[in-house]
RNA sequence: UCCUCGGUAGCUCAAUGGCAGAGCAUCCGGCUGUUAACCGGAGGGUUGCUGGUUCGAGUCCAGCCCGAGGAGCCA
């Protein structure tokens, strides 16, 4: 009977056959230890001399890592092994053999690694990640579908930029026209809430900036959800909704990768609403009291956002920027017209921004105001003013990135191993 | 683009300006409960590239190439 590793449990006492590849080996005269891996788990399963017959266990001898392989045997509980069952094996077939594995179970380098992301991806810690990447993935779906927002994809051509403060990934597109990759689905979303109400997009974004550090990858995803009649505290709201659920997904269907990756889960644990809220005011005092040297009206820095997430158990949100820094899109608040209406949630244990958005300008001529201010081509923005001229209603949204958001859950050091094939400033390969 | 660090065996790393080394991996042998198994043996080198200083350079100097971490920018 064909049976899965990640449900071996509901197999005890019985023959299955497991198809998978030999992770790992370790040989004693007369018994060989088999780590077999089948892409749902991992499993040692024992071969000894006496049960399968001289020939068979000296065929074994020689296996390799990575040998693809079906093995069949009967379950049982065994508290010595990891995972709490062992494969008694009677028979092996090998399909594919596998010669020298680039991959030891030693360490390597991250360069070497990431040569060899092809073959990185089937570790157990790799597979761990993009299983929790899938679930968060998952879960941020499961989100906005049960909320009422409809999934309306944003273009990934565009023709010039949405946001025109970052560099732009040019395209040829057909003779003698330039597409760009797109940055963010921002403004066609909100096109699409005035069209369908609550919608989101969940698609690549690339970014040509020549960002080298553990929180950047040229190309990364993003769920962008925008709603209409929607202000500031709606999208705050919403944000915080969303990370509680992700979390607690995560928390209750992925605790073995979490287990694996060695996370402490007890500061997921403290995820839950509500997030302590600070204007940007506020966090400047912070930032001065902790000695932190940070110029008031300028955006903060990586470590700027360091030391303030160090101040609370649970992601922060922090509003009332400076409009000047933020960009052209952004509404100005009303009763202090130099901040902008907008919130960017910074992840706790120093992960930084991992959401950003706000509520959108819906006045026509402060938005004309605000493309001319920032020296952007007004012709390109013409169907963008029209959502202004035709019904503008207050309308907002933000933009989570999901690397990060897994490299947060996750615990991990760097965002790269949270994509199956991370694209960086000096790699595209593989 | 800027700052810092690095490049030596397949991998991870040692080597005061003076014989190029270890562990792992590979191959051979041993071992019936191993958890990165262990024990014995063998093979394995254009020290990133180019030039310079020196009796002598992996080591010092210059330039270049490649990578990593950070800054700026951002999710």
């Amino acid at each position: 009977m064909r049976a899965s590793i990640a449900d071996i449990a509901t197999h005890v006492g019985r023959q299955v056959t497991l198809h998978g590849w030999l992770h790992a080996r370790r040989s004693s005269g007369k018994i060989h230890f088999l780590i077999v891996r089948d892409g749902t788990g991992f499993i040692q399963a024992v071969m000894s001399k006496a049960a399968v017959g001289d020939e068979a266990f000296l065929r074994a001898d020689h296996l390799s890592q990575e040998t693809s392989l079906s093995v069949t045997g009967a379950v049982r509980a065994d508290a010595r092994a990891r995972g709490g069952y062992e494969i008694d094996v009677t028979s092996l077939e090998v399909h594919g053999d596998s010669h020298d594995y680039p991959i030891t179970p030693k360490e390597h380098g991250v360069d070497y690694l990431l040569d060899r992301r092809h073959l990185w991806i089937r570790s157990e810690r790799q597979t761990a990640i993009l299983r929790v990447r899938h679930e968060v993935i998952s879960a941020v779906r499961d989100f906005f579908n049960g909320r009422g927002f409809i999934l309306c994809d944003t273009p990934i051509f565009t023709p010039a930029a949405c946001e025109g403060t970052t560099t732009l990934f040019p395209v040829q597109y057909f003779e003698d026209t330039t597409a760009y990759l797109t940055q963010s689905g921002q403004l066609y979303n909100e096109a699409n809430a005035m069209a369908l109400g609550k919608v989101y997009c969940f698609g690549p974004t690339f970014r040509a900036e020549k960002s080298k550090t553990r929180r950047h990858l040229t190309e990364f995803w993003m769920v962008e959800p925008e709603m209409a009649y929607a202000d500031l505290h709606d999208v705050i709201e919403l944000a915080e909704g969303l990370l509680t659920s992700v979390v607690a997904r995560v928390l209750e269907t992925r605790r073995p990768e979490l287990q694996i990756l060695e996370r402490d889960t007890s500061k997921l644990e403290r995820v839950t609403a509500p997030f302590p809220r600070l204007t940007y005011d506020e966090a400047a005092r912070r930032l001065a009291e902790k000695g932190q040297p940070f110029e008031y009206g300028t955006d903060l820095g990586g470590s700027d956002e360091t030391v303030l997430s160090e101040q609370f158990d649970r992601p922060v949100c922090v509003t009332h920027y400076p409009a000047a820094v933020k960009a052209f899109y952004m509404k100005a608040d009303p009763r202090q017209p130099d901040k902008a209406l907008c919130v960017d949630v910074l992840a706790p244990e120093g992960y930084g921004e991992i959401i950003g958005g706000g509520q959108r300008e819906d006045d026509l001529q402060r938005l004309e105001q605000r493309i001319r201010a920032h020296n952007l081509p007004p012709q390109a923005f013409e169907w963008y003013l029209d959502l202004r001229r035709y019904g503008s209603v207050p309308h907002g949204g933000f933009g989570m990135g999901i690397e990060r958001c897994v490299s947060w859950i996750c615990g991990l050091e760097h965002v790269r191993e949270t994509i199956p094939y991370p694209r960086m400033l000096y790699r595209l390969y593989p």
